[in-house]
DNA sequence: AAGCCTCCTGAACGACCATTTATATTGGCC
DNA sequence: GGCCAATATAAATGGTCGTTCAGGAGGCTT
C-alpha cells in the first residue's frame, strides 16, 4: 500500500511480498485501455468507456496522462520498446553466425508474436492515430528492427551462406527483410492456441521458411 | 448527360462517346468516400466530410446508401470481389502445373497489391469497423483466397513436385498459405513506386521466395 | 397541364465527444 | 493538529456525430 511515497532508503522495495490487487491507478488505467484499444479499436473507445472500467470518473485521467493520445502513445511504445529489447539480445547470443542469427531472429519474433498477439495486433493497427510527434519514435524503432535483420541478411552473403533471391542480377537486402518481418508479424492476426500448431511449431516452421527464402538449407 | 432515366431499349449505352464528367452522383460518393477513408481512416471520416467532397449535403447521402456502414462495405466489397477473380483467373489459366498456378498467383496478388496499394490497404485497414452481418461476406472471400492457395499445395505435393518444411514430421499447409499470404498482403503497406524495385521485380522477387519457401527450384 | 418520381437542401434531433475547471477528499509528514 | 501535495469528483464547455424529415426543384410520362 505504500511503495511509491515513503523515500527512507532502505524500503525501496518490500521485494518479498509483492502484494498486487490495489495496483497503482495509472496501471490499472493502462490495462481497461489496452483491453478495450484491442477489442473495439481506438477512436471508438472513449475516455468515459476506460475511466468507467477502472471504477473512476472521467476526468481522473488527467491526473495521469496528458491526453487520450499520450495514454496510447505509452501502451504502444512499451510494447515496442520490449519487443526491440528481446530482438537484439536473441540476435547478440546467436554467437556470430548469421543462419543461427536469423533462427534466433525469427524464433524470438515470432514466439513473441504469437504469445503476445493482443500486444502486437494493437500496436500495429492502432498506430496510425497517434499524431505525428508521437509516431515518429516508434517508427524508429521499427526500423531498427528492419535494420537488424538486414544486417544479418548482408553478413551472411559476405560470408557466403546465404543466397537469397535476386532481380535482374541483384539483391534487394531490405525488399527481403520486410517481406520476412510482414510474414512473422502478421501471425498476431490469426493464431490462436486453439489452433494446430503450439508456439514452438509456429516458430520451428516459421525459422525454416525464413532459411529457405535467404537459400539456406535448415540447420541439423 | 441522360444514360440513366430513359429506358427506350434502343439508347441503353451510346457507346462511342463515353462524356465522363458529371458522374453518377452514387459514383462520386465511392470515390469521395474511399479516398478519404484511405487518408483519414473510416471512424474519423464524417458523412458531412463525403459529401463536402462532391459538393453535396449531408442528407444527399441517405439516396443512394443506407448508411455509412453500407458505403464502407460497398467499397470493401467490390475491390475484394475483384480480387477474388483475378486470382482465380491466374490460377485457371496456368495450366494445372502447380508450380505454374503458384508463380501465377503470387504474381497476380503481388502486383495487384502495389498497383492498387491504397485499395488494398483500406479493404484491410477498415474491415474492423463493418458490423458483424456485414464482414461475413468479406471474410468468405478472403478464406476462399487462401483455400485457392491450399489447393495449389496440396496438389504440389501430390505430385511431389513440392517439399514445403514440416513440423514433427507432417505439412501444415494452412498455415504456410496464410504466411504467403500475409507476405504478398502487406506490400500495400510500405511499396511506393519511389522505390528500388517496379512491380514487376516485385512480383518476381515474391515468386521466388514463394518457391523457395514451398520447396520448388525457381522456374527456368 | 397535371401528376409523379427522383433527388436535393437545410434544419433539427438527440446523443456523445475530449478536455477543463472548481471543488472536495485523502493520507503522510512536520 | 494543521499543512500540503496528490488525486478524486461533478459539472460545464464547446463542439461534432449519424441520421431523419419536411419541403422544394426539375424532369418524365401521360
Amino acid at each position: 500500500m505504500s511503495k511509491r511515497k515513503t523515500m527512507h532508503a532502505d524500503d525501496e522495495v518490500p521485494a518479498a511480498v509483492a502484494e498486487r490487487e490495489p495496483r497503482p491507478p495509472v496501471e490499472a488505467i493502462r490495462a481497461a485501455a489496452f483491453a478495450q484499444f484491442a477489442e473495439r479499436g481506438y477512436p471508438v473507445v472513449t475516455v468515459r468507456d476506460i475511466m468507467k472500467a477502472c471504477g473512476l470518473t472521467q476526468g481522473a485521467l488527467y491526473n495521469h496522462f496528458k491526453s487520450k493520445d499520450e495514454l496510447l502513445h505509452d501502451i504502444i511504445a512499451s510494447t515496442q520498446g520490449e519487443l526491440e529489447r528481446q530482438c537484439q539480445q536473441a540476435v547478440a547470443g546467436a554467437g556470430g553466425d548469421p543462419r543461427a542469427e536469423l533462427a534466433a531472429f525469427v524464433r524470438v519474433y515470432v514466439m513473441r508474436h504469437c504469445r503476445l498477439r493482443i500486444e502486437a495486433l494493437v500496436a500495429n493497427r492502432e498506430i496510425g492515430w497517434l499524431d505525428s510527434a508521437r509516431v515518429a519514435d516508434i517508427r524508429r524503432s521499427r526500423r531498427a528492427i528492419r535494420d537488424i535483420v538486414v544486417t544479418i541478411l548482408e553478413h551472411g552473403v559476405e560470408r557466403g551462406v546465404f543466397d537469397p533471391p535476386r532481380v535482374d542480377g541483384k539483391h534487394d537486402l531490405k525488399a527481403i527483410a520486410m517481406a520476412l518481418l510482414d510474414q512473422c508479424t502478421h501471425v498476431s492476426m490469426w493464431y490462436g492456441p486453439g489452433g494446430d500448431l503450439t508456439e514452438e511449431q509456429m516458430a520451428k516452421l516459421y525459422t525454416d521458411m525464413a532459411l529457405r527464402v535467404v537459400g539456406a538449407a535448415p540447420q541439423a
